[in-house]
DNA sequence: AGTGTCGCCTGAATGC
DNA sequence: TGCATTCAGGCGACAC
């Protein structure tokens, strides 16, 4: 459930505890995660030092000194906690993967579901990896406007819900941003890709924009708070406007629910979408 | 090449 | 109460 929002927010939140550390140790309590972990993660991490901490779609790139990069997804249910000092930590149930660094921190990941990967490349690689080569534009930057929208889904016929998902069209947007990102727009979700028009798609690049960036900072102050609680960093909760309110108001709502029925829910490629049909019918 | 479907995995919620 | 079923979803694999 992680999108961007919520990778970026981890991201930020590791940031001031892995600069400039170096890796000590490195523990893997399975051997797979999604997939199995690099057979020599130990030798490869183990006494590099971190330089830098980069994001690309929902992979958290850790740069080190050795010229590798210590690639983290968090996939589904992924979260990373972090142990400052030394302090007592017992092991929980599905933590996978411990890092312990020079200035005694560790941090340590932590999947139910284990969709997330572990995996290392080397820098050379960085561009051509089969888990990047593909990848679409980065919503927040600046290769990302509405003529290569245009572009991509040029003569799709799948919806343009199921487009906003396709990491090769653009990447970060997971099923809550696409649904949010769409009711902002007044865009029906069913509608097929390749037909929504240049003005409509101005629009949604506006409102993907927004919609990442509005919770990347309310994933800002998720961060203070749970810092203050404990380590933890992942998945935070939101307000929605639509998604996960099925039969309720939308967050602008002025419809007659009792006419209207509120919120619905349907099926799309087997993920559930919610969307305001009286103000999404473009 | 584009599209549709399935499987991975666990825990929470629901059904009988 | 307890057991079985359903659902959640990022993303790769696979079939057509």
């Amino acid at each position: 459930m992680p999108e961007l929002p919520e990778v970026e927010t981890v991201l930020r939140g590791l940031e001031p505890h892995l600069q400039n550390q170096k890796i000590t140790a490195i523990k893997t309590y399975r051997k797979d995660l999604r997939i199995p972990f690099p057979k020599d993660i130990k030798q490869t991490l183990e006494k590099a030092k971190i330089i830098s901490l980069k994001r690309r779609a929902k992979y958290i790139l850790i740069n080190l000194d050795n010229d590798m990069i210590l690639s983290i997804h968090l996939g589904m249910s992924g979260s990373i906690q972090i142990i400052t000092n030394g302090s007592n930590y017992d092991l929980l149930k599905h933590d996978h993967f411990e890092m312990t660094l020079s200035n005694n921190t560790r941090i340590i990941y932590n999947d139910p579901r284990r969709f997330g990967m572990i995996f290392t490349l080397s820098q050379d690689d960085l561009v051509n990896h089969k888990a990047f080569v593909h990848l679409g534009p980065e919503p927040l930057g600046n290769a990302f406007s509405a003529e290569i929208l245009k572009n991509r889904l040029k003569g799709k016929t799948v919806s343009i819900k199921q487009a906003l998902l396709d990491q090769t069209v653009v990447v970060g947007v997971g099923n809550i941003y696409a649904c949010e990102a769409l009711y902002m727009t007044g865009l029906n979700p069913e509608k097929q890709a390749g037909k929504v028009s240049l003005n409509k798609l101005e629009d949604l690049v506006q409102s993907i924009r927004r919609v990442l960036s509005t919770a990347i900072e309310a994933g800002g102050s998720t961060l203070k708070d749970h810092r203050q609680v404990d380590g933890t960093l992942g998945y935070f909760q939101h307000q929605f406007n639509v998604y996960d309110r099925e039969a309720l108001p939308c967050g602008q709502c002025d419809c007659n629910i009792g006419k209207t029925g509120g919120v619905k829910r349907i099926v799309q490629s087997g993920r559930s979408t919610f969307f305001c049909p009286p103000k999404q019918k473009g």
